[in-house]
DNA sequence: CTGAAAGCGCTTACAG
DNA sequence: CTGAAAGCGCTTACAG
């Protein structure tokens, strides 16, 4: 528990009270504005408060009305910087709903998420929105779920059925195929992630179906699982590579792992947008500043979380089904890693 | 303000006190583990907690101690990894300490930064720890600072004397110019930033420092001053090589800079690490995996938002004066962008 | 070792 | 339009 620090005594209503001569309900009404209140009466206490230096205790207030205006912000790993441009959006739509958010930052580890859950609960947060830790057992978030709402983002939670904002990752996967595709690649290879993550086998799902409609080999031995990082990516290259098969393009579970896949490659002499195409998925903001530029799937993430944090506060209030889903649209992104600028042609945008 | 929403009454200790045959006081020392309770008592107690599933209401304990456990975390710009990095050590050792942290981007304004001050101050936090978005006027957060420790980090506020934890960045630039230096760049540009923000300034000392002690040229056409971004990066290099200046090697302000200012070296054909050096200064996640590699300085980034936040709780204990201090060291980290490594070395790490 | 009582700073019917 | 009163769920001396 916290520690103590000496403190003078707060200014209180009931020190404004006196001063401007009402009692402590006018100015209770007062400082929520409302219109029962003289104007006269209103500017005699608003002079005392500018002349007090009074500070509102949101938590005095929250004990009696039972609502705190805090709402949990739980990220899987925020020093992945697309988790970091989603929890900007996040956090910027709870200040303007008038909630402020408590963050903690889960590292993936599920443990440590239902350890702050059970603290933000204790915290009295109207709900949470989170991404859920990898592996996160269901049964993890039932008796939290019962309690407040839990709205996930990103990542789908198999058994609990909680409401969910997310990008569509197998058509926004199927795109970054179909483009390769049209650009004459035709065999290629998928790089980290893996079966135990939703979105992995959704977007594994979309670059399947690109590639069964295009009529070119799909099989497993396409599929290198490495974990979502640029470490990942790099691991994953190295055992394409080591596979003897020669690939003419990779599709790359998110940015950070095209990232790692293409400095890998560089590494090795292989010249992405060249000999090979890589595209990755997300946008996050330094996509546009690899070396080469990288094409990729756009999942606009600032506006997911934006209607993840607008989602959650309409369940609160009541005005949102407690099993709302939002599957957001993609939007594919070309810039030069996959070949395309080679030919001379400019940046395009496609819908999903 | 937030909307209501209908709830069943929750159990209190009133409920517990019930059920277990004793009263509310006694329920409320088992709570926090006083060792004056009777083990049966306690077992008692107990028992009736998890039967009647209650839940701490740390509101209302709050209020009668005048401690919430809240601290505010302020971060500049959550969208730079540098400062995501930070965050995250940050909110672990908040969450280490036994407090909660209520986080707010302020996206480098600073009206919403003092208009966040003021809501974690009516929420009644401990203290804040922040990352104060530039050209803060040092008036803005003299009222705060006299009602709340407020910790500064990489950034200081001139004229407000406030704690402030940092690295060195004197030292810092001047053992990455030294190591250029040594590496045989004669001709070496500063890119990134502006004097209006302590940092770059701080930074640039070093530069000079370090460039006047090997008797190199120095002047302020060496300068090129941009948006701390990658886009500043590249808009820098596009000014140093049109001013037909042939610089042998770029100090950027930090790594993001540097990644930009590759990204353009690359465009334009001139390779990094060969026909010219790169340094970065932060040693972020993505330094390791540029292309080519980057040098950058290590600020110990995590190392230090860690000891802000255990600064910042020691002030909020009184066990720190109020205003303390600390400078970290830095250490280069030497990869490929400066042209080491094509002479064959190993990456090697010097301390500042 | 346990209980009765007061009080933290607000809000909210209810009177008037 | 304004005031008196009750109460949110805890903690903390103080008795016993």
């Amino acid at each position: 528990m916290p520690q103590p620090r000496a403190q003078r005594r707060q200014t209180t209503i009931v020190d404004i009270a006196r001063v401007a001569g009402v009692s402590k309900s006018t100015v209770s009404l007062v400082l929520k504005g409302s219109p029962l209140v003289r104007p006269e009466t209103r500017a005699r206490v608003e002079e005392a408060i500018g002349q007090l230096g009074y500070v509102y205790n949101r938590g005095a207030a929250s004990l009696r009305t039972a609502r705190t205006g805090l709402v949990g912000m739980v990220i899987s790993d925020l020093t992945n910087p697309f988790f970091a441009e989603l929890a900007v959006a996040i956090e910027e739509a709870i200040y303007a709903h008038g909630y402020v958010p408590i963050l903690a930052n889960t590292s993936e580890d599920a443990a440590r998420q239902e350890q702050v859950l059970r603290t933000m609960r204790e915290y009295g947060v109207a709900g949470v929105i989170m991404s859920p830790a990898r592996r996160t057992p269901s049964w993890s978030l039932v008796d939290f779920a019962k309690a407040m709402p839990l709205m996930t983002i990103m990542r789908r939670v198999e058994g609990a059925p909680l409401p969910y904002v997310g990008p569509d990752n197998r058509a926004g996967a199927a795109s970054a195929v179909r483009h390769l595709v049209g650009l004459g690649h035709n065999d290629v290879a998928f790089v980290g992630g893996d079966a135990s993550m939703a979105t992995q086998r959704e977007r594994l799902a979309g670059f399947r179906d690109a590639l069964l409609e295009a009529g070119l080999p799909c099989d497993a031995a396409q599929i290198y699982e490495a974990a979502p990082t640029r470490q990942g990516g790099r691991e994953a290259i190295a055992r394409a590579l080591a596979s003897g098969r020669r690939y003419t393009a990779y599709l790359a579970y998110n940015d950070i792992v095209a990232i790692g896949a293409t400095a890998a490659l560089s590494e090795r002499g292989v010249e992405v947008g060249r000999d090979v195409g890589v595209v990755g998925f997300d946008d996050i903001a330094e996509a546009a500043h690899n070396n080469p530029p990288l094409t990729t799937v756009d999942g606009r993430t600032r506006a997911l979380g934006a209607r993840a944090a607008d989602l959650l506060l309409q369940v609160i209030a009541g005005s949102a089904p407690q099993a709302v889903e939002h599957i957001g649209e993609t939007r594919l992104v070309v810039r030069a890693s996959c070949g395309a600028l080679a030919r001379g042609g400019e940046p395009q945008r496609k819908r999903a």
